[in-house]
DNA sequence: TGCGTCACTTTCCATCATGGAAAATAATAC
DNA sequence: GTATTATTTTCCATGATGGAAAGTGACGCA
């Protein structure tokens, strides 16, 4: 049986949460991700850098009628990260649930 | 949109696979989950506590022919709030394949 | 051109978690 | 008693995390 391996980038709960907002979108405005994980510019952005240095996110910093804001995609690395991260969390579930990995 | 609200006790990965594997079962033994976890004696024991601690598992100590071991389950709160966790890492889940949350 | 503001970023700092190795304990077996 | 097995706890070094505050860069404006 072999284990769920997590990825340790992606299952600290504040990046995990980053990863799911981000998985369903192009992209997402630093201040939208800020708001929705309830954490300080500070710690969002560097959580965000983590995420950067593994190439699993990308940031893009574009001027918005003067105002200039950041966006963040996940790279298609950071992608399939996330999927096998997932993954790992749904055979963890199955195994509570008495499941047997499959062979 | 209520985000997953995460236990940090159960989340840290060990913990999580040690519930996971738990979860299933009546109890187990502590070299039976040491092994399947691939981790040192004093690292089992010392997450074991902090489930303990927390009023998640169990500890029972018994002599099997001359040789003590220690059986651990789950109590009923661990199982609670280990299956509520579970909802909430299936909830983020959901949310990363662009489900949108019960409402 | 210089200043203020906005939107992050980085630094500083204190706290906490984690893990391995080794010493300490507990309960027998001999 | 003494060795042995099965944890448990201590010691220690490293790394993560978060908040507050200082720092940076890009405008917008007088």
């Amino acid at each position: 049986m072999s284990r769920p391996r997590f990825d340790p980038v992606i299952h600290a709960p504040n990046r995990l949460q980053l990863c799911a907002l981000l998985a369903p979108l192009e992209e997402a405005e630093f201040q939208t991700l800020r708001d929705e994980l309830e954490v300080s510019d500070s710690v969002l952005s560097k959580q965000m850098s983590q995420l950067a240095e593994a190439g699993y996110l990308r940031l893009r910093k574009s001027t918005f009628h003067g105002r200039q804001r950041t966006w963040a995609r996940l790279t298609a690395r950071g992608r399939k990260a996330f999927a096998a991260h997932v993954e790992a969390l749904q055979a963890l579930i199955a195994q509570a649930n008495g499941h047997h990995p499959k062979d």
